[in-house]
Formats: structure tokens, C-alpha cells, sequence
DNA sequence: GCCCGAACTTAGCATTAGGGAT
DNA sequence: ATCCCTAATGCTAAGTTCGGGC
């Protein structure tokens, strides 16, 4: 077996069982009482139509029933939906009144959360149920939990940013869409009654177990294993391994590319340029993406003119580029940074006239050119890798600031920091929690209290110590605050804690950046439960490492 | 070489569960 | 015991990379 998960032949696996999917139920068509109003009428739909119209009701309370494009892609697919009357009449958005179809599916959610609790116990059995059975797979003998083994329900697509096709209608998926894999046809799970698979295949170079293609943009989506599994611990250490390696490669490869940027070639300039950039601020490749079906953003590759602009201190000797451009889900990158000379006069190169807005930055440079000349340094060496590198690099460094003999909290407030370090190096944002404000403020009531109560002990104290000299009650209250102070200092870093990661998000780079072995090595050389940085779930995952550490000390340091 | 689809990783948001406060 | 909030989980969209076909 070889270390990414891949059998010595290429093959994923030799032996491959599992239950198949699992589907939502059918439609079921609403009571007659719920309906939609058009034109203030009662306008009762087929169960088809009405499928769709409760999609939507569904998402009243959410920013895309304002969005000019969701609408108009909802009401074109919704009409695929309509009978004929039904599109005679129906030709009108703004006359659809949606609100008592609204209105059920919040009672409905209400109710669900009402029901008493044995009725709650036993859903959870019946899910506990359903997932023994179509939740676990067995390869080669080992029985693995499947990560994603419910097929999407129908609904409507939610793309991220300006994307020309929300609000389409994303299809229900029969079993005639989906195609099964497994090792041994003849003991394929079989298909719901009545119903046939698309296909069973028997692919032993991949590692998912069903696959469909979704009707949006085309897309593969497919069933694979739980982060738990041997493939998936396999694949995850070897992507750190890889990124591993790079850290030694590094002085080689920045001393070639620095090279480079003063090349003759355009080409050449361009692919270190960006790769100056990949190194220096972790940005993404950056492929190509078409703006017709897609949301407009971009990563290093490209960038275009109105993302970068060239700027300077006033005495003209520090140079600075500053980036603003929508990233990957459209979240946006703004960041001014100190550059090398050569790097700011090739960025002008590139901006130079004729071009202008809309045209390309580097626009001889393509992804794949610039990792086959990755590839030449390091096999299996993309520009991805470099990501990895930098935040687990980062986190490494940022850790050596940890108090050596501070308490448990203060020690992990070090880590949040290092963590929140990478999260603003790799641009891991979230919008800020609606609730942020009031418990910020919950936090500052409850500090306050306790410095109240803090004060009154001390008074008391200095009290007692004056008057009868009670030795019990001196010593309770020293005891008392004691206690205060820590709960003091505790709430103090949770607030810290808190308003640091107001819009930053460290799940992000927890999960997909950080070695895990650095995160396990810290916790045991400054004895922080392991529980304090990992959760359970994040545990499974990583235990492939917290295994490792039990051999191997200094995991970054070579 | 280039284009495109397949495969797999990375991403933020919505929902749910469960643990502490009352 | 219940309620409420936070943390965990679920979900699926959006990236990157690879490899096959022309």
C-alpha cells in the first residue's frame, strides 16, 4: 500500500460492499388550506408546481428572493413545472403571494420541535437505523463510516456571490440517475422497489461509492467515505508529507524564481510573479473559470488589471502591491503588501497599456504551466502545496510564543492566536454572527459582575483582618478570591478570544491546512488536553496523527 | 499541446444537538 | 426539568488537479 491511499497498481481497492443511497421521500402535496394567493386569489397548484412554489416559500426570510437573477431563473424553471393552465395563468412573480405556505413550513418546524420527547427518541432511532444500514461501507475487509451516503434533495440552487444560475430548480434525483460502485456486481445493493440503478460499475482506481451528475452546471457528485477511513487518513498524510518536503525545497525553489523574475521572457516573468505571490501570501492557483455559468472570482493565475495596484511610500523606497479581488466563494481579498522591486516594476509591465480593465494580469501564464514547473523540483508539487506549507508553517512559528508556565487558558489563547494567524494569511472569513454584539455584551455584564463581587471581598476582608480576626472567615474569603480572579482572567481571554474571531473563521484551516501533528506535538509538550484544540469528530480525523506523535517529536523542524 | 470531464479537496453557511444555566 | 445558547454537525457549492481524447 502506498502512503496516499492508492494500492501499489494504481488501485484504490480490492474489495468494495455498501447499501447504496438513501433518498428523501417523495413530494406530499400540501393540504388544500395551504396555498398561494395570485393576485390576492386563491391559486391552488398541481403537486408538481406547488413542489417548487414551497422551495421558494421556503426561502422568504433569505437575501436571494430580492436577487433579480434568482427570480427570473426560479420562474423560468418553475414553469417547466406548470401545467398549462397553470403557466397561462402564472405568468407574474411579484403577484405570487407565498406567505401561508411560508407560514406552514414555519409552523410545521415548530411543531416538529415541540413533539414530545419519546416521539423525538424514536426518530433518532429510526435514523440511528438507517444510517447502520446505508452509513458504512466495507473495503477490504475494514468496515468504514461513508461520509455523505443521503442523495441532495431537491431545492433550489443557492450558488455564493453573483452567480448567473441561483435559483434554478435543482432536480430530484431518481435511482435511474445514479450510478453504483462496487466490486462484485452480482452482490450490488439493489435499487429501491420498482426502480433500477443508472448503472453498477465496478471502478477499483477511484474511492466513491455512487456517483450522479447534477443538473445545474453538469457537475459529478458522488458518495465517498467518512475522514475516518484508512483511505482518506492515508491521503491526508500524505498531503502534509508532501508539503513537508516543500519546506525543504523552498530556499531552492524562491532562489530560482527570484532569478526568474528578471527573466527576458514574458512567460518566464510572469509564471515567477505568480509565484511570488502563491509563496508570499498563499493565494490560490487560480484556474479558469467561465463567467457565463459561473460567479466571476478568481485566485493568483487570474487575476486581472482592476485586482492589483501598484503602490509607494512617499520618499518612492518601499514599494507596495495592494489585491482586491473576489476569492473563492466570492469572498473578497483585500491586502496591501511590501514587495521586492522587481516584483512591483513587473506587476507595471503587466499593467501597461494597452490593457485595461478586464484583461488579464498574466496573460501568457495558465495553472497548469506554472505547476509543471513545479513539478520539476518536486513530483506531485502544485501550487495548492504551497498553501498547505505556508499555514502549517505559520502555525509552527506563531506557536513558539506560547507561555511556557502560563495557566491552561493562556496557553490556549496562544494557539487561537497562531490558528487566527494562518486564517488571516489563507483569507478564512465568515459573515459575523447576528448575535456577536449581545454576547460581547453578555461577556462585559458578567466581567463586571465579577469584578463587583471582587471588590466587596476585598472590602470584607480588609474589614475582618481589622476587626475580630476571624481565621476561618479571612480564610474563606482569600479563597473566594481567589476563585474570582481566575473566573476573572478566564472570561477576560474568552473575550479576547471572541472579538478576534468575530470574522475570521479557524474551521477552515483547522481542518484542510494545518498539520495535525504540530496541534498534537503542542498540546503534549505543554500539556493542554488534546480535547482543548480538537473536538471528537475532529479527533477521528486526525487520529492518524495523534498516533504519529507518539514516535516522532519536532514534526516541522528538520 | 490543449481542452474538458472526472475526481477529490476546500469552503462557508444553516441546522441541530447537547451541555450548562436557571 | 426545561430552556437557551453555543458548539458540532450536516450540507453542498466551489475550488484544484489529473488524465484521457483529440
Amino acid at each position: 500500500m502506498d502512503v496516499d491511499g492508492t494500492l501499489a497498481d494504481g488501485k484504490k481497492w480490492k474489495e468494495l460492499s455498501h447499501h447504496g443511497v438513501l433518498f428523501p421521500p417523495p413530494y406530499a402535496p400540501l393540504k388544500p388550506t395551504v396555498h398561494m394567493l395570485y393576485d390576492d386569489e386563491p391559486c391552488p397548484l398541481a403537486p408538481a408546481a406547488e413542489e417548487v412554489a414551497l422551495f421558494y416559500a421556503g426561502m422568504m426570510k433569505r437575501d436571494y428572493v430580492k436577487h433579480a437573477v434568482f427570480n427570473k431563473n426560479f420562474m423560468a424553471d418553475w414553469k417547466t413545472q406548470m401545467s398549462a393552465a397553470e403557466k397561462a395563468k402564472i405568468t407574474d412573480l411579484s403577484k405570487c403571494d407565498f406567505s401561508k405556505m411560508s407560514a406552514y413550513l414555519d409552523a410545521n418546524s415548530e411543531a416538529r420541535k415541540a413533539r414530545p420527547k419519546e416521539e423525538k427518541e424514536v426518530e433518532k432511532i429510526q435514523k440511528a437505523a438507517l444510517k447502520e444500514k446505508y452509513g458504512f461501507a466495507v473495503i477490504d475487509g475494514e468496515r468504514c463510516a461513508i461520509g455523505n451516503y443521503n442523495v441532495e434533495p431537491p431545492g433550489l440552487f443557492q450558488g455564493r456571490g453573483e452567480h448567473p444560475k441561483m435559483g434554478k430548480l435543482k432536480a430530484r434525483l431518481r435511482p435511474e440517475d445514479v450510478t453504483i460502485n462496487v466490486s462484485d456486481r452480482a452482490s450490488a445493493p439493489a435499487p429501491p422497489p420498482g426502480t433500477k440503478w443508472k448503472e453498477v460499475v465496478c471502478k477499483d482506481d477511484v474511492t466513491w461509492l455512487a456517483a450522479w451528475t447534477e443538473n445545474i452546471a453538469g457537475n459529478s457528485k458522488y458518495v465517498m467515505l467518512a475522514a475516518d477511513s484508512p483511505l482518506k487518513q492515508r491521503a491526508d498524510l500524505e498531503k502534509y508529507e508532501k508539503a513537508r518536503r516543500l519546506k525543504v525545497l523552498a530556499p531552492k525553489i524562491r532562489e530560482a524564481y527570484t532569478q526568474m523574475l528578471k527573466s527576458t521572457q514574458m512567460v518566464d516573468r510572469q509564471k515567477s510573479t505568480a509565484l511570488y505571490f502563491i509563496d508570499r501570501l498563499a493565494l490560490r492557483a487560480g484556474g479558469e473559470k467561465d463567467t457565463e455559468e459561473e460567479a466571476d472570482t478568481v485566485g493568483c493565475c487570474n487575476l486581472r488589471f482592476e485586482h492589483v495596484f501598484c503602490e509607494q511610500s512617499e520618499d518612492g523606497e518601499t514599494k507596495y502591491i495592494r489585491f482586491d479581488f473576489p476569492g473563492k466563494d466570492s469572498i473578497r481579498y483585500e491586502n496591501t503588501v511590501e514587495v521586492a522591486v522587481q516584483v512591483w516594476k513587473n506587476i507595471r509591465i503587466f499593467k501597461k497599456e494597452p490593457k485595461g480593465p478586464g484583461d488579464q494580469l498574466f496573460d501568457r501564464l495558465k495553472v497548469p504551466e506554472l505547476n509543471a514547473y513545479l513539478k520539476d523540483f518536486m513530483p506531485g508539487l502544485t501550487a495548492k502545496v504551497w498553501r498547505t506549507y505556508n499555514a502549517s508553517i505559520t502555525l509552527q512559528e506563531q506557536l513558539k510564543s506560547t507561555p511556557v508556565d502560563g495557566a491552561v487558558e493562556e496557553k490556549f489563547l496562544a494557539y487561537q492566536r497562531a490558528n487566527r494567524a494562518v486564517a488571516v494569511l489563507c483569507n478564512h472569513q465568515r459573515g459575523a454572527s447576528k448575535q456577536h454584539g449581545a454576547q460581547v455584551e453578555k461577556m462585559d455584564e458578567a466581567l463586571t459582575d465579577i469584578k463587583k463581587q471582587l471588590k466587596e471581598s476585598k472590602k470584607k476582608l480588609k474589614e475582618e483582618k481589622k476587626g475580630d480576626k476571624n481565621a476561618k472567615k479571612v480564610e474563606q474569603l482569600k479563597k473566594k478570591i481567589a476563585g474570582l480572579e481566575v473566573r476573572e482572567k478566564k472570561k477576560e481571554i474568552a473575550k479576547v478570544d471572541k472579538e478576534e474571531n468575530k470574522t475570521i473563521a479557524l474551521s477552515t484551516s483547522k481542518l484542510n491546512y494545518l498539520d495535525p501533528r504540530i496541534s498534537a506535538q503542542w498540546c503534549k509538550m505543554h500539556n493542554v488536553p488534546r480535547s482543548k484544540v480538537y473536538n471528537k469528530t475532529q479527533q477521528t480525523k486526525f487520529k492518524w496523527a495523534i498516533a504519529f506523535i507518539e514516535y516522532e517529536t519536532k514534526i516541522w523542524e528538520f
